[in-house]
DNA sequence: TTGATTTGTAATAAATACAGTTACATATTA
DNA sequence: TAATATGTAACTGTATTTATTACAAATCAA
C-alpha cells in the first residue's frame, strides 16, 4: 500500500468526530490535512459510499458523520479507500514448466487472504472514538 | 505495498526448498518466476543478509537454503524483502493549528504499530515447509 | 431569480517508485 | 586460464499517486 489514503481518511473522520452535526469543507480538511481540497473531495466520495459521512452541496454546505464515532472502525475506513491487496503478486505469470511456477499463485492467494484476515480483525477493533480519545489526551 | 518482491521470495524460497543442497542460479530461478536474473539476485542480497540462505559464486554456484524449511517462517521472509510500512502516512506535513493535525501523525503510529503486529503474527505462523506442502499437494 | 458557495468530476501535470535491462567488476572452480 | 556465477552501478520505461486547474451541477439565502 503506497498510498495516504487512509492516513487522510482517519484525520478527516477525526476532524468531523469533533465538528458532531456541523458541516465541514473540503477547503477547511485540506487546510489541516495539508493538501488539496480536490484530493479531500476524492476520498469524501468513497467514505460517502461506505455510509461513513453524508455530505451536502451548496453555502453551509461539506460532510458530517453519518454514525457515532463508536460505531465506525477503522476497518470500515481501510477497505472504503484503500485496495484491499495486502502486497503485489508476479507482474508476468511465472513459469508453467515449473512445478513451483504452476501452482505459487493460488498459494500465494492463500497467505494473502490470512494476512487480510488478521489486519482486518485488528482494524476492526480500533474505532473512531477510540482515535479521537487518543488525539484528545496525547 | 506495491511490490512483488514477496511474492517473488516465496516462490523463489519455495524452489530452494525441493532442490535442498542443489544449487540454483539466478539465472535458473529467474526463468520459473518470469522476471530478470539481476531482480532476483537483488533479492537473494536480501535474504541472504536475513540468514534465510547461502549463496556461491563461480560455477556451479547458486543459492541454497541456510534452514530448514521448517525453521523459516514468512514473517522473516516478508521483513527480509519488504518495507515494514503497511499504508503510506501523510506526505506532507498536517497543520499545527489544527488539534487534530498536531497529533494525528503519532496516533496514526499507534495504529499502524498494531497493525504491523498482528500481520508479523500470522506470517510467523506459516512456515515455508507448509508453502513447499501446499505447493505439492494443490 | 440571482449570486455566492460547495460538491462532483474530468483532464492533466509532476513526482516517485519499481521492475526490468545492460554492463561490468569480482569471485570461484576446474 | 577460461568459464561461470554473483554483486552492483547506472539507466530506462512504465505505472501509480498526489496535486492542480477548470468547470458543471446543486443548494441556499437575500
Amino acid at each position: 500500500m503506497a498510498t495516504c489514503r487512509f492516513a487522510f481518511a482517519v484525520h478527516v473522520l477525526t476532524v468531523l468526530a469533533q465538528h458532531k452535526t456541523r458541516c465541514s469543507s473540503s477547503a477547511s480538511l485540506a487546510r489541516t490535512v495539508n493538501t488539496n481540497p480536490v484530493v479531500i473531495r476524492r476520498l469524501l466520495v468513497d467514505l460517502q459510499n461506505a455510509g461513513l459521512i453524508r455530505t451536502l452541496r451548496g453555502p453551509q454546505g461539506g460532510a458530517v458523520l453519518a454514525k457515532r464515532p463508536e460505531k465506525i472502525s477503522l476497518r470500515q475506513v481501510h477497505s472504503a479507500v484503500e485496495s484491499p491487496e495486502l502486497f503485489g503478486r508476479h507482474p508476468n505469470p511465472p513459469s508453467k514448466e515449473c512445478p513451483v511456477g504452476q501452482k505459487i499463485e493460488s498459494v500465494l492467494g492463500y497467505v494473502e487472504s490470512r494476512a487480510a484476515r488478521s489486519l482486518s480483525r485488528e482494524l476492526q477493533a480500533i474505532s473512531l472514538a477510540d482515535i479521537v480519545r487518543r488525539v484528545q489526551r496525547t
